[in-house]
Formats: structure tokens, C-alpha cells, sequence
DNA sequence: ACGAAAACGGAGGCTGGCTCCGGACAAGCT
DNA sequence: AGCTTGTCCGGAGCCAGCCTCCGTTTTCGT
């Protein structure tokens, strides 16, 4: 645990400070503004330069992963209320919520997640949080697919984008929830074994 | 016909050729640098100063939706081709395909249609003809769901916002066509009456 | 050819991203 | 405590792009 804190020299005060204001000034703006909020107003906002702010993060890209990092207890949150659940296309279907709900956090999000999801070497370092979501999205696939209630062909890929889509969608589009859920009922009949849900 | 082009006093020689030059040199900057080129670069090429461009097209939007009006040339010839298969669900599946490639002509447009469909007072350009493509896809709807290959429930712009979605995911993220097929495929067993397509 | 109306176009203000380097400051040593 | 050293801070500054305003130029009608 405490093991790599003490590697090398030391961690000073003043880092970790200035690393925790930006975190969360950040998060307020990208909140309020989106994904596309003035990095120099989260700055000011944390009370640190523009220069503080980019060593830190060297791009955009970085500081919203460490946000979303910070936000990810909601994720493990929901797996463990799913875990409860006994059917597997039910665990399927309320994972599959809980990513387009975390997807939806901040307005925009889902940009950065397609150009994540393309590139192979992890230059973005949104990359590895999105592979892990993809592959926890196939295992649940898989679990669905052995008791008959998702067909073969479906990759759990497939229905991650789904999910960043829908959020795109409500994030971007029609605030029409009817909408919404059509387009969720949609997706289900598309990767369900034969006849849907009902 | 021409009653329009001469109410007035009469339409200056300089003001189309300027407009003519803007439409191709966007037409040619969208297509390399996406939806989000430089305006000022389009009015250089174009060989006018920004000023011009801006009494032209007051916003970005209202550019795009003149280059988009250049290019539905493309569209209306798919139409006449659609309008010669027999199937009613073949239609709706050609149109779809069509809507999509049209939404993929410049990377980044999908943003901007959405945005457009969300405005309900059509002071974004965008909103006309995307309402229109949205009724047409309403259209092929209704016939696929009258021969009993559509669900009832489904509805036009249901389909639209899923073509807009595939053109947003074959630009921003994933080149991989297998990935796009499976897409393809879970939508059309989405809105296609009970056993899909087969 | 001339005058008035319309259009041009570039200078310039503004915002936001990003960099670079002189100065400040914390950690450790004595 | 005081010093040394290396890290970190932070703002001045540069660049790119958006958009506007107004003196100048072009065009049309007579």
C-alpha cells in the first residue's frame, strides 16, 4: 500500500494539495460547463497556475481520467447491488444502465470515450479505464449467453457502445425520455435471443 | 421560379460568385478537417476576408447547412433508387444506409445534428432539413410497419437518431467494419418484427 | 458616365490553450 | 536552527481562432 509513496525521495505536502484542489475544482467545472470547461478557469479555480495545472495533467485527457478515477466508486457501487440480482440478463440490463448513467456525469463525456475506445497504444489515458469497462461488459455478456438470454453474435463491445450512445444521445439530443427509452428497448430486442423481453 | 431572384433591386454579380467560392472551399475544409475547421482558413481559400463570410453564413451552423444542401444531390438519387425495390423493409434498410453515409460525408457532423434536432424554434439552420429527413424516415416506417416487417412501437426518429449514431461511431471511434455490421444488425433486429431479418 | 446602395475585407478585440523560466518552498542534512 | 538542494509554483507571454466594425470598393440602374 504505502510501499510506493516511499520510493525514491518523498512526497511533498504541497503536491498532493495542489493535485486535491484541482481534482475537485475540476470536477465543479466539468459539471457545470462540461467536458469542454476553461482548463484556465479550473485553474483559478483551484488557486494554482495554468502551469501547476499542466504539469499535472499534460492534457485534457488526463484530468478528466483522474475525475472520473475520483467517480468510479459509483461503478463498483452499482456491481455490488447487481451482484445480488439472480438473473443473469437482469445483472446484463442494469450494468448496462449503470454505464450510461456513469457515461452521462458530464455533458460530452462520451467524445473522449469513442476516441479512447480507437486507439491502441494507451497514449490517452482513458484508454485502460475503458478496456477494463469493455471487458467487465463481456463478462456479463458471456454469463447472459449461457442461459440462453443473449444471442452469440453479441460482443460485449457492441453493447458497451450502446451504452456511450445512449448517453450521447441524452446528453446531446432530445432530453425526451420517452425517447430514451424506446431507444433502450430497442437496443434489448436487438441483442436478446429471439422474442425479447416479453 | 426566378420571381424570387428579382423582387428587389436584383442580385449582385460579386455576392454569388463570393457565395460560390465559400460553399467549395468549406465544402473542401470540412471534408479534411472535419466539421470543426477554421472559418478563417475557408474565407482565405476562398479568397474573401472573414467579414464576407460572416455576412454570408452568420454562424457555423448555417455554413454547414448550405454545404449540406449541395450535397443531397446524393440523397434524393438513393430515394429514386429505394423507390424501385419492392420490399417495404428493403427500403427502410437502404434509406437507413443512405442516411448514414450522408451523415458520415464530415467528421464531427453528427454533433451538430443532434444539436439541431434538440432546438424546437428553427433558429439553427440545421433543424429544417434534418425535421424533413426525420419525417421521410417516419414514411418508411409506416410502410415497413403496414407489410408487418416493422414493429408498431417503433418510430421514425428512432431509426434517425440510430443512423446518426452509426455515422457518429464509424467517425469518431472504431474504424472496425465487423463492429459497425454487428451494430447494423442489433438495430434492425431492434425495430423488426419478432425473428429479425432471417 | 455618374451616384447611391450594397458588399467587401482587414484591422483589431477577445477568449482560451499551452509553454517557459525565474523565483519560492519543502525536505533532509548538519 | 540554518543551510543546501532539488522540486514545484505561477504568471507573463505567445499563438490560434472567433467574430465585429467601419472605411473603402464594387456593382447596378439611369
Amino acid at each position: 500500500m504505502s510501499a510506493e509513496s516511499q520510493r525514491g525521495r518523498k512526497p511533498r505536502a504541497d503536491v498532493q494539495r495542489n493535485r486535491a484542489a484541482l481534482l475537485e475544482a475540476a470536477q465543479r467545472h466539468f459539471l457545470r460547463d462540461g467536458v469542454g470547461a476553461s482548463l484556465e478557469g479550473v485553474a483559478k479555480e483551484a488557486g494554482v497556475g495554468p502551469g501547476t495545472l499542466y504539469r499535472h495533467f499534460p492534457t485534457r485527457e488526463a484530468l478528466l481520467a483522474a475525475v472520473l478515477q475520483t467517480r468510479s466508486a459509483e461503478l463498483v457501487a452499482r456491481r455490488a447491488d447487481i451482484a445480488g440480482l439472480r438473473d443473469a440478463s437482469e445483472r446484463l440490463r442494469q450494468w448496462l444502465r449503470a454505464m450510461e448513467e456513469y457515461f452521462s456525469a458530464f455533458s460530452g463525456l462520451p467524445e473522449p470515450l469513442m476516441a479512447a475506445a480507437r486507439e491502441q497504444e494507451p497514449g490517452n489515458p482513458l484508454t485502460l479505464p475503458c478496456d477494463d469497462l469493455i471487458a467487465t461488459t463481456e463478462e456479463y455478456v458471456r454469463a447472459a449467453q449461457q442461459v440462453g438470454h443473449a444471442r452469440p453474435s453479441v460482443k460485449g463491445y457492441d453493447l458497451y457502445l450502446a451504452a456511450v450512445w445512449l448517453a450521447w444521445t441524452k446528453g446531446t439530443g432530445a432530453h425526451d425520455e420517452e425517447a430514451l427509452d424506446r431507444l433502450r428497448a430497442l437496443i434489448e430486442r436487438g441483442y436478446c435471443e429471439q422474442g425479447g423481453p416479453e
